[in-house]
DNA sequence: CACTTGACATACGCTGCGTATGTCAATACA
DNA sequence: TGTATTGACATACGCAGCGTATGTCAAGTG
């Protein structure tokens, strides 16, 4: 059968995002050719500036994929954790560990901000906050933690989990340096609960 | 009297300095063209590549600069509020009001990364980190806090309050929002104490 | 007072982005 | 079904900006 038009621009859209992926994963939103980029994709550069616009643009799209998938999957074990306390603290180890990978390293963590600007800003990590704002409520309903602002909580906690996957990368022991965070992000987290931690 | 040619030397350093500074934070690093930047101090590329060899040392020199004098700022706040557990409240609410101007926002907490890497590599970040970790030290020595890897906690509040900047910077009303940051940070770290939090 | 060093300027090449223009296949329409 | 039109992508061009190779002249040296 003909693939219809539609479906052909979806495919290269896809290409170029897988590619950018790569190039950007691998040397950097700087050093990424959109020369290379788009010929290894079999394109040409004429199709990325038709389709996002500019550099910028695929990096927005590229972000925008990673860390949707960093939503679902946080969320994802913070429910099969039990929601609540646990899932809570599950979902904080959880962002850990995926920020861990080098490619949202590089991409989310330090070349994101640059190019797109302050991260709370991003529709994607809005989606993150989300579900920690989520849990936090249910929390909050349950009357379990402290009278604060739950967005201010959630994007804190966020922050501290997602830099701490820097200093757990960089480490020289990572699986050592990864227990330490976790540890000491669920210590500070036990500071919304309002009865003292079940340690 | 004449002037020595080591001091006209660290003359053209402070003053590349400056307008790097300056550039970077008004243009972002990407856009800070080193062609102007050179001239506006009255001299060219020449006197750039000679002495930071590159325009990213030119940036790892100005990152230094500024969060020395971050460091040095929120340490004398913290001392200045009595140490213990205050000088840490103190500090904290500290890094985020400094965090809230435009130009750390840019060179420090956006352009930063993509440029120079990992913030908790930097010899800087480690200097701030330092005044967290002796406060802590105090507290740990009072047994006033859990028994938890202090440089874990440390990073992950250094983390949080320099991230909840931008949040801050972002938002609306700023200095609704710096409320609720700061109190939301007392409230994760309140975290670490073994007694409650005195709220 | 010649000589050397080195701080900085000048000049060049190359890479790479964005855009203007061209082309050809997929749809719309008669 | 043949023609017109749109639009997805390729090709070609101009320009900015980085890094480096080379030049110059004043400050230090013996």
């Amino acid at each position: 059968m003909a693939k219809t038009r539609a479906e052909k621009m979806e495919e290269t859209r896809i290409k170029l995002i897988a590619a950018g992926r790569k190039a950007f994963a691998e040397k950097g939103f700087a050093s990424a050719s959109m020369d290379e980029l788009t010929a290894g994709a079999g394109l040409t550069r004429g199709a990325l500036y038709h389709n996002f616009g500019d550099k910028r643009g695929l990096m927005a799209a590229v972000v925008d994929q990673i860390d949707t998938e960093m939503a679902t999957e946080a969320q994802k074990v913070g429910q099969s954790a039990g929601g609540g306390w646990q899932g809570l603290m599950a979902e904080g180890a959880a962002y850990i560990k995926l920020a861990l990978r080098p490619e949202v390293q590089r991409i989310v963590l330090l070349d994101g901000p640059a190019v797109l600007g302050d991260p709370s800003q991003w529709p994607s990590q809005n989606r993150c906050l989300q579900a920690t704002i989520t849990t936090l409520g249910e929390l909050a309903e349950q009357d379990a933690i402290k009278p604060v602002d739950i967005e201010a909580i959630a994007r804190l906690l966020n922050g501290a989990a997602l830099n701490s996957a820097l200093w757990v990368a960089a480490s020289d022991d990572p699986h050592a340096t990864f227990d330490k965070a976790v540890t000491a992000f669920e210590c500070l987290a036990s500071g919304v609960l309002k009865t003292p931690a079940p340690n």
